[in-house]
RNA sequence: GGAGCAGUGGCUGAGCGGCUGAAAGCGACGGUCUUGAAAACCGUUAUACCCUUUGGGUAUCGGGGGUUCGAAUCCCUCCUGCUCCGCCA
């Protein structure tokens, strides 16, 4: 969420990064919601003065000055709810907007309209010439019987798969090695909730908007038509899913509230599946008052990420790349209100990665993501894309944000700051630690070898009983 | 799932219709004292918004609604936590 007095300050600059960044969102409209509540609540106040005044004087006075008294506080109270009335409609609109305003991208991202136009920093390692002809992984794992998408599709639906064998054992390699990285430069490891209250998708920015693209359920039938099943057994140990999206109570005022979640009605106490362990890991602290020397938190969070994939049908059907269901480490920091700390963090987070993608040993090369490309919170974004042979392209694989106080703001969550005494609004960032299955495309691909096995990169093998190899079984 | 209890400031905890934005203690900060530190003593110490020159005002005692001239205090409702019983692991 954007602070409303920059908004006030500077309307135009917010008009601009919306268009940026393709976002929709009517400044103007918000503006003139803004400046008649704003009125409004002046009339409101002088009428709560006068009442507190008169309310006062009660006690002190009888007789024909008290019903003197009694009379004007009537008038009062009946002028004050017809302003209040007046603002109310006024107050959910402009929370519901306020939502909406888009996070201005730093000034050195590229102007563009969609990631066609991302811009490559750099690369870094050798892609693999080969001199057999490679095998995709979907080849490499069947022949290899260390994948099983047939059967995945068969028991969950489509963008569904099994990991056997050591198919199972590098996915879980990939994934510890990552968090063991992580560990050793100091972040704090987490497991997480992977079922998340609206309040959180709202906090970190996922909400509104990407509703689509979430599992939501409810935590149990009483706010689902009853069916009957055909089984006997009880459905209350099992999550229903839930159709629509978060509503918003329309009569309720939001004053005196700095978040936004008390605006938002949650009949059915609706929840979802996590897309990734940014949403647990930012939202941790949500609604407290940090202490300075806490900052900065950092955290590699290792969670299964569910997505729905709306809207994407016909893209990426190949494969591992883009399923509903995959494990992922995440680190997240949140540090000082400070845009030196913010970006100092950024480089730092960026390079995790690149720690583990260099020693996994996988070509890559860095992206710095145009402003069509961006998230309505991201100030600054650069992706990791790895080098996949059978897609024949850089991919990506890793995506490190930059959010400033957007989220903090958004779930409240601040820190005393020692110099000014002030409570300050935090800054976050995330990214990716390495993402699994996805990454075992392009480990698969580059490491196979002609006679169609895998070799186990090296700093793998300590999690696999030392094996070197991923050969096919024996007949 | 059944029964009961509770949610107050950074923390502990009093208040239970107007004198309470809220006692007391702890913590934190500033000062006195001291060569320095500790102890002791004195003082300060929630947040947001509005008007403004000093200053003033409004709102907030889990969320929302209600009763009342007036609510932290009474009523309704929701949420959260705890205890006991049952059920499952």
């Amino acid at each position: 969420m954007i602070d409303i007095k920059l908004i006030r300050e500077n309307p135009e600059r917010f008009k601009k990064a919306a268009m940026d960044k393709r976002i929709d969102v009517d400044i103007d409209r918000l503006r003139s919601l803004d400046d008649t509540i704003k009125k409004g609540k002046q009339i409101l106040q002088d009428i709560a003065t006068e009442k507190n005044r008169l309310g006062k004087l009660i006690p002190k006075t009888s007789g024909l000055e008290k019903a003197t008294i009694l009379e004007k506080l009537s008038i009062l109270k009946e002028e004050e709810k017809v302003q209040n009335q007046g603002i109310l409609g006024c107050e959910t609109e402009l929370a519901r907007l306020m939502l909406l305003v888009a996070q201005p991208a730093d000034d050195d991202v590229p102007y563009g309209k969609d990631d066609t136009e991302n811009v490559e920093l750099r690369r870094e390692g050798q892609v693999r010439k080969f001199d057999f002809k490679p095998k995709d992984h979907v080849q490499l794992g069947v022949e290899l019987d260390i994948i099983d998408i047939e059967r995945g599709v068969k028991l969950a639906g489509s963008r569904s798969y099994f990991l056997k064998g050591d198919g199972a054992r590098l996915h879980w390699a990939v994934l510890q090695f990552a968090m063991d990285v992580m560990i050793a430069r100091g972040y704090t490891p987490m497991s997480v909730p992977l079922l998340m209250k609206d309040e959180a998708m709202r906090g970190t920015g996922y909400y509104p908007g990407s509703e689509e693209q979430t599992y939501r359920t409810y935590p149990d039938e009483t706010n689902i038509e009853k069916k009957e099943e055909v089984t006997t057994s009880s459905t209350s140990q099992t999550y229903l899913m839930a159709e629509g999206q978060p509503v918003l109570k329309e009569g309720e005022a939001i004053r005196n509230k700095s978040t936004v979640s008390s605006i938002f009605d949650d009949p059915g106490g609706k929840i979802n599946f996590v897309g990734t362990a940014e949403v647990p890991l930012t939202a941790y602290r949500m609604e407290e008052i940090l202490e300075e020397k806490e900052l900065p938190i950092k955290f590699a969070g290792m969670s299964t990420c569910f997505r729905r994939e709306a809207g994407a049908a016909g893209k990426d059907t190949y494969g591992l790349y883009r399923i509903h269901q995959f494990d992922k480490v995440e680190q997240v920091v949140i540090c000082k209100n400070s845009v030196e700390e913010s970006n100092k963090y950024h480089e730092e987070i960026l390079s995790n990665s690149e720690v583990v993608m260099r020693a996994l040993e996988v070509p890559y090369r860095v992206v710095v993501v145009c402003t069509g490309d961006l998230g309505r919170g991201q100030a600054k974004k650069y992706d990791i894309e790895a080098w996949m042979p059978s897609r024949n392209n850089y991919c990506e694989t890793h995506s490190a944000s930059k959010f400033y106080e957007f989220q903090a703001r958004r779930m409240n969550l601040r820190y005393k700051d020692s110099a000014t005494k002030k409570n300050l609004f935090c800054h976050t960032l995330n990214n990716t630690v390495i993402a699994s299955p996805r990454i075992l495309i392009p480990i698969l691909e580059l490491y196979q070898n002609a006679d169609g096995s895998v070799t186990i990169p090296k700093v793998l093998r300590p999690y696999m009983s030392d094996k070197e190899k991923i050969a096919k079984h024996k007949q």
